[in-house]
DNA sequence: ATCGCACACGTTATAGCATAACGCAATTGA
DNA sequence: TCAATTGCGTTATGCTATAACGTGTGCGAT
């Protein structure tokens, strides 16, 4: 149950977004892709299901935009939570774990007898750089 | 500098909010207020836009919707992270807080010099009557 | 008092994000 | 071979959010 090999599509977006300095919505990716013969936005969306579904690839929420993923090597196992800052300056992303907050909010959630599928933790900011 | 006497437009939404059991979109919230003469959805959103600002209503990020807030004492201090639990099932909304989360976060942030300006924590899955 | 400013409001139009529904082609495995 | 699955392409549509314009109202400063 690894990563299967991606199909043509697949690979243009994973493409697109490795090589792209920051998060991009899916019609800026489509736009990027229109040389590659990309006409519809569901081709793009249809591809990124399958990334989101691979590990390869996080959708920034509070942003309606994609990342690629950083942490290249933790598709095959059972990730964890994966948390985000945002600068509102320069548009950088940079993913980040924890294991501290993963168990906090765990037990959190299971006083609750809340049964978690997926979390998103986005933090919006300035870098170092854009302070 | 507490939360000023809303407007007859935000006082509309805020008890749309109020009194709906989950959150709700800014077009859903049109279509309940459309009796009270509501037409379009500027009407709506820049409402929301006070309505978050005096931190009366959640945005929740996940879902392009928004709720009232349940804590009602927050409004006045400087008010921490919030966090939510979500419910896909039926789509209930529970909010928390929690220090030790903060001040991990704050920390990891920190770590990166990075200026945190809003932090969204939202837990997607089922609740204890919808596992 | 009246001018200027800030702010809420109303309206139309448009931009930006996402999916429904159809049909076709290729692959695979019973 | 047949049926099921998966990916693909296309058209149309729906949902979310904001731009840009103008109006009215309250209020403090001159």
């Amino acid at each position: 149950m690894g990563t299967p090999q991606l199909t043509k599509n697949q690979s243009l977006v994973m493409g697109a977004l490795a090589h792209s300095e920051g998060p991009m919505s899916a019609y800026t990716i489509l736009d990027k892709l229109r040389d590659e013969g990309f006409r519809a936005p569901l081709q793009v969306y249809r591809a990124l299901d399958k990334l989101l579904e691979y590990g390869l690839v996080h959708r920034l929420e509070s942003l309606n935009a994609f990342v690629a993923c950083t942490c290249p090597h933790e598709h095959e196992h059972d990730r964890g939570v994966t948390a985000f800052t945002i600068c509102e300056g320069c548009g950088q992303v940079t993913e980040f774990h924890d294991a501290a907050i993963e168990e906090r909010l765990s037990a959190l959630v299971r006083a609750q007898s809340f049964k978690t599928e997926k979390t998103t933790i986005e933090i919006r900011g300035h870098c170092k750089s854009c302070a």
